[in-house]
DNA sequence: GTCTATAACTCGATAGAC
DNA sequence: GTCTATCGAGTTATAGAC
């Protein structure tokens, strides 16, 4: 990084800001990485900030606003099941490919404080799966899909898209393959996945 | 915690070692936070331990001790590819729900420092995820299954397995259930998942 | 706005009494 | 083995010059 002339300040303190906190976490990071990272003063990173709790804040609610509102949208969408499946791992796997690492970053952060989460992130409604959940008992009411639980089908697509960029450097190692390679493999998931539960739920 | 007296000192400190180091990462915890949870006094942690470092060093080792080694044995096992993954999610389950934060705790670390790991956990071999695969491409083409990506199925019965484990906070507080409404799901799912993946790649 | 210098504080680690 | 007291390194944060 150090140094892109055409950034202000402030933008090359949140980009170094980011590429910091989301490698080393907030207690990990130090403003010293922070201000090297960005070619500038420790001091400056205070003067835009105040604290390093403000800049980090600053940086979480940034993360949070790219990864939930899409999810959101989606679940409430007034789609057909198989299409919403569809659209959901497509558009989910479209985000954090882009930005690999804000899964763990954002999960890291709600693990350790859970409640003061909730509320920054969620307001006072929560995410709304239940809309996915009955949509789902409907169509097996409807005999389209075979018996399965709402939660269980939910939490397993969740889990198909989410868990590879948590654990991505242990499956990088594990396969042997590259950032590229990696990639690749995201890519083939935005459809993979949701031909891998039709099947499976599919009468 | 604090002064379980049927526990010897040392057994007290490795306990609230745990705790701490799992709820805060290596960089977060406090030895002092350690101490306190014990009962006992900072000081009578570099006694037993050392330093920090050390201390963290053989919390982690227990903990991958206790993920790895069951998995990688059912990998290796000599079974029909159907009894393997029965066995490889009901086993896994069963250890994680024991130890519900263990995956994140390693995860992090691991994407931390993740060839000083590599080495720590596998030495020279790798998880012998290959054999599965290798497994999986066998009975594709003898058509018992339908075609389908090793890597991708590998890493969906992973991702189930594993995820809900991570989101556990995330999970709980969007589903909004306890812990041991939480726990029920989790056990649900020592079989689920296994009937959720053959009934996708069945033929 | 940006820098240097330094204050204020946190935390791991050690010394030394008991 | 266990404690109190304290050191010293490393960090966040501020003061003040430019």
């Amino acid at each position: 990084m150090v140094k892109k002339k055409d950034q202000s300040t402030e933008e090359r303190i949140l980009a170094s800001a980011k590429k910091i906190f989301v490698e080393k976490g907030m207690a990990g990071a130090r403003m010293q990485d922070i201000a090297d990272d960005a070619g500038i003063n420790k001091a400056l990173l205070h003067y835009y900030f105040r604290s390093k709790e403000k800049l980090f804040e600053v940086i979480f609610k940034e993360a949070a606003a790219r990864l939930f509102p899409t999810i959101v949208n989606i679940l409430n969408a007034d789609l057909p099941l198989f299409d919403k499946l569809r659209r959901f791992t497509n558009d989910y796997l479209e985000i954090v490919i882009e930005n690999p690492y804000l899964p763990l970053f954002v999960l890291n952060e709600i693990n350790k404080q859970p409640h003061a989460f909730s509320k920054k992130v969620f307001g006072n409604n929560r995410p709304p799966i239940h809309k996915l959940a009955e949509q789902i008992e409907k169509e097996i009411r409807k005999k389209t899909i075979r018996p399965i639980s709402p939660a269980h089908l939910v939490m397993n697509m969740m889990s198909m898209c989410v868990f590879p960029f948590l654990g991505k450097p242990m499956i990088q190692l594990s396969m042997n393959i590259d950032d590229a390679q990696f990639r690749n493999l995201m890519e083939e998931r935005k459809t993979m996945i949701a031909d891998f539960i039709i099947a499976s739920i599919k009468k």
